[in-house]
DNA sequence: TTGAAAGCGCTAACAA
DNA sequence: TTGTTAGCGCTTTCAA
């Protein structure tokens, strides 16, 4: 293993130069620059990360804490860590990754050792257990979700109050009266999800200004749950004309079983769905659909983070607008019979 | 902060001693690891990371490298991620989130400089870049995936051949003598994927001893694609009766696509499929399938790494045996017209 | 523009 | 069973 000592020796200076080199803290001749370069490359020289945590008193770390639970659409999870690691890096910073397993302890262990000089938090709850011992601890942190309380907090997420409003506002001024809501499995709603409860409300406020009326049913996912589901939808408001979907795994067979009801979408039924693009373009019909930038709020989240470390920028929330994109399965409410 | 040697005098005893009942290097009395534990306790120590690296050299930390890429099954890759980090904690190391995105300088970096203790690289090609600077470095590592040359190498797998015969095996049983194959995307095979060309190889090789016709056809996945690939299929071979589906993707629309040409499943064709348990039960036609055991995968892979790391066990191949379970998709073949 | 040297907090000989 | 102490490799004053 190459040490900095021994990088110094090779090019004929100290440490320390070696080391401001490295870091640009202190202006170097061109000359020493060139030869202390130089020697790092021939000897294949990398900076200890112990050492430097140590000495230098930050881990270029950051921790990211990934749900354990997978009733969640699980690609915009990793969409989401792969833009982080990859943001981090740019940002010269590695991340480790934590799963919700250990809880509040992990944020305690993380900090308390300094493993990592900050945290990013994913699936916040509207009420998290790890908020307040964050707080307490100081940790720069960046929330990928909106919990109840955000004082003193930055956060990152969709505004998904505005997106349960774009899709009904999409469905109203298709001249759509009666909608039904498709959501998440009822786990997450019994958790209290921040972005679920959400989506609802910007739906149901949506709706009262608009006049329509609004049908939240969660679900499982899965054909024989949408079977049910949607049976109870059309028993209890059999006028319904407009779809909105939240759970990529109710996705598809809410399409096959309208198909196999003799529903057509768009002409008898339209559909609105909140998930990621491919999943939108891939399903039978092409759908309509708000986007869920899963990269983007791992993006976003670092880049505050960075802020943060760097003394720049404070706590604020970030909320990305929800953009709709009109596909194949969204048309015109059918004249009423 | 709390540093070890406050925790001593507190605890009225010497660094030494306090080290030493963290690590269990050496025997202590009982009444010493009891004041010198509640002294931790009451000052709310936690080990420094990076002093423990350096002193200790070991981080504890080991490194898992995701692909980038998603044009595979995602899910897989993020069960497989938790798991490792959930086993990693379990035996007190964290893990580093590493994208492909560096490729093999990630493996120097993370070796040169000490951050890591360990690699675990997912989505390893058959040639794969990084395993020359691997085997170079000599860093204790394990791959999720077979390359083409595994001396030297500690290697995690499903067994894909196995897989592939399995499923052959299973629809020649049941009198199927024309099997399509509908794989993954084409991107898949031209980067020499090992998991998609073994499966491959193991449906081949089974289908000769059985005497059934095989034809495999790579598929982008998505209705379109399927479409395209399906229409080629029967084309080309229109007594196909047995399909087996390596695609997440393309699993529901063959399924709708086979109904919508009045093709009943599994009176007419049979399907079989290889993927998650949970996309087989969810599916609209319950699959036979060969599960992907991505957890285990992950389990087992921090295993192996933790023997290597603790001068337990060298290298070695473990492949998981490929287990079929029979669901309401595959049937006896019809009798031939 | 550069060097010397004092730690950073911990581990692990070596001693007792 | 416990204590003393010399580093681990780096950053950063302080001095030149």
């Amino acid at each position: 293993m190459v040490t900095l000592a021994e990088v110094a020796q090779h090019a004929g200076v100290s440490a320390s130069t070696v080391s401001y080199v490295l870091s640009g803290k202190r202006s170097i001749s061109a000359a020493t620059r060139q030869r202390v370069e130089r020697s790092i490359r021939e000897l294949g020289y990398h900076p200890n990360a112990g050492a430097r945590a140590l000495a230098g008193k930050r881990s270029n770390i950051v921790a990211l804490m990934v749900p354990l639970r997978t009733d969640m659409y699980v690609p915009v999870m990793m969409e989401i860590a792969i833009a982080v690691a990859t943001t981090a890096r740019a940002h010269g910073y590695d991340v480790l990754l934590l799963t919700g397993e250990e809880g509040p302890d992990a944020v305690r262990r993380v900090t308390g050792s300094g493993l990592a000089d900050a945290m990013i938090l994913m699936d916040v709850q509207l009420e998290d257990e790890r908020l307040p011992l964050l707080l307490g601890t100081g940790q720069p942190s960046v929330l990928i979700g909106l919990p109840a309380d955000t004082a003193g907090l930055t956060c990152v997420d969709l505004d998904w109050s505005a997106t349960g409003a774009l899709c009904v506002e999409h469905l109203a001024g298709l001249g759509h009266r009666d909608i039904a809501v498709i959501g998440e499995a009822p786990a997450v709603y019994e958790r209290h999800t921040g972005f679920a409860e959400r989506t609802l409300d910007g739906v149901r406020s949506r709706a009262r200004e608009t006049g329509v009326r609004v049908l939240h049913r969660p679900c499982e996912g899965g054909y024989d749950a949408l079977a049910l589901t949607l049976a109870r939808i059309f028993d209890e408001r059999p006028g319904t004309t407009g779809f909105v979907v939240q759970n990529e795994s109710a996705v598809e067979p809410l399409l096959a079983l309208l198909r196999q009801q003799g529903r057509a979408v768009p002409e008898d039924v339209s559909v609105v769905a909140i998930c990621p693009d491919q999943v939108a373009v891939q399903a039978s019909v092409r759908l309509t659909s708000v986007a869920i930038p899963a990269p983007e709020m791992g993006r976003q989240a670092v880049e505050r983070l960075v802020a943060k470390l760097d003394g720049r920028g404070g706590d604020e929330v970030v909320l990305l607008t929800p953009e709709l994109t009109v596909r194949a399965s969204s048309g015109p409410a059918p004249a009423a019979p």
